[in-house]
DNA sequence: GTGAAAGCGCTAACAT
DNA sequence: ATGTTAGCGCTTTCAC
């Protein structure tokens, strides 16, 4: 069966062709498409009409080439797949089309040489911009990468003047899910991390500290780490469990993990949060249907997106931190 | 706090550079970085040494401006957040990344102007190709584009010749639901449709075909339309039972409404499945892990947008049809 | 095997 | 208010 590529490729309507038409230069034309002021308001009028006679369609590529940019933002996340990204790529695009701009999207799977690809082809782009989840990375390439593209990273700190920063407040939702799960009067708590990352010590820590705060001890032994998945929690769940059966709370570094620390206290015939209670980070859509409902720190995952683009395009270098707020289901 | 715009735009490194670098002519660089064989090996390495001496990157625009057309391909969806497109998002995306290509986003909520400005855009940018969910858009339009774009659209067929499609096993699907749902002696089926699109008729009528071969009757009365979300299912669900309390079995457009049934049932003070068996359409990843877990229709959506793009670079202009499979869990 | 010239479609700068 | 010139960085075509 044929194909496209064995149709004539039909020529393309230029700014030309349209001036042509409508008896005017090439410039006049293009004044006329960008709306600016210096044109004759007749003279738009028949311009205007020429084009959609014509069905002109301009050529971005021309555009980005002239003037060194192109109206594209790059989002780079780890896994489009995992439900956090996607709310958080609603807001990055809502708030990129609201400037005129569309969204390349890039998956790192966390590798730090896809994440430095994803940021290449951003640049051969010439991208507007670039916002981003970076795991992998170490701070000075990233901060290498921001002279050359306007940057915003998420959920992660660069060095003041390098780049503008949109985090959730991490640490205060890291400090409410401690005092959830530290009200039983035996509470004895352990953490399941996400990807060893560049900026899991700053969850690490704020665990910890949250956990000294309550008086429960050092708990850094009980912190181990896993893939972002349920597959991943249920495995970092069975070994925390099988290492210290003592652990009654369970802190998941994201509802996914937590589902799979839910699955894992479950399958040892154990009752949730009876023998061990679990609360998760983000507040997925589907986290309140679960079998049980997940107590989870809940942060705006469209709202994230939104701001990172707003800070990008503002241009400035802020730290900006989004709060969060605990969510109390059936889990904690 | 001062941002990137005020920083020295560095001037960029361009082929020329690199030519001028190694001694040789523009052209002996541009064979060297793209690895044609007309060139003799030493020479190659000199051109390659001396790119990466001086940082060269390629200008992705001015490839594409000159070859007329770039390594993009258009990934048109209604709603990225809904949980159904994520993954179809991750096969499109590595799919299109082995081939070297990178993938614009766009969200249309099913809108056909969006729709349409989506395809524009893609046009603007001289894609590669586009894939696509199109529930606004008439057949004629989206012909109209795959003779301008290699198009392929997902879940719809065009006509033979016009542009290749890549869909679920609707049919076959439904039927396993209708059969699972028919079970009970006193079967009363309903049905919540997705939005009204230019798709749905197909998926009434595959409703309709099943319960009639099961000598379930008419059912036509019973199909309800909604929005394709947990409150949308909620809703519709509602309408439904208000209008006909005898219905025992809804089949859902898909997981999301079908959630939405579920807590419509509890709502009403009825238990799922003794009161009404519910079943869904996509197996979302947490669909398992639901209170109650969700039976569903299986359908593969990271095979799903890795054959769109195979499709699309292929260039064929072929009706692929994609299996599902009943999965049955506690809802029915 | 290599280099020189031409031009993709657009907009900034400079005329008029 | 409108037209003309130049050139963004690359690849295709054609010389050599």
């Amino acid at each position: 069966m044929p194909g496209h590529g064995h149709l004539p490729r039909v020529k393309r309507v230029t700014i030309e062709d349209v001036a042509r038409e409508a008896g005017v230069g090439r410039q006049t034309v293009s004044r006329a498409l960008r709306d600016l002021p210096e044109i004759a308001p007749d003279t738009r009028e028949r311009v205007l009409a020429a084009a959609s006679r014509l069905g002109y369609r301009p050529n971005a590529l021309a555009k980005g080439m002239r003037t060194q940019r192109s109206d594209v933002i790059a989002l780079i996340v780890s896994d489009i797949a995992n439900p956090f990204y996607p709310a958080v790529a609603r807001g990055v695009y809502d708030a990129a089309a609201a400037a005129g701009c569309s969204v390349v999207l890039y998956n790192t799977d966390a590798d730090p040489g896809r994440e430095r690809d994803a940021l290449e082809d951003a640049l051969a782009r010439s991208a507007r911009g670039v916002v981003g989840f970076f795991y992998g990375l170490p701070d000075d390439v990233l901060a290498g990468y921001a002279r050359s593209v306007p940057l915003v990273v998420a959920d992660r700190q660069l060095p003041p003047d390098v780049a503008a920063s949109v985090s959730n407040d991490f640490a205060s939702g890291t400090a409410a899910a401690v005092e959830l799960l530290a009200r039983r009067p035996d509470a004895c708590l352990g953490m399941l991390a996400g990807p060893v990352g560049v900026a899991a010590d700053e969850r690490r820590l704020a665990f910890v500290a949250a956990c000294a705060a309550h008086g429960l001890g050092d708990v850094s032994a009980r912190i181990v780490p896993g893939p972002p998945t349920i597959a991943g929690g249920t495995a970092a769940a069975h070994r925390l469990l099988d290492a210290r059966p003592e652990v009654n709370g369970i802190f998941a570094g994201n509802d996914l993990m937590g589902i799979g620390a839910v699955q894992a206290v479950l399958a040892r015939g154990g009752a949730v949060p009876r023998d061990c209670a679990v609360v998760g980070f983000d507040d997925l859509e589907l986290s309140a249907y679960l079998s049980p409902p997940l107590s989870t720190v809940r942060i705006d995952k469209y709202d994230h997106g939104q701001t990172l683009v707003r800070a990008l395009l503002a241009d400035t270098a802020d730290r900006i931190s989004l709060p969060v707020s605990l969510v109390t289901r059936a889990t904690a």
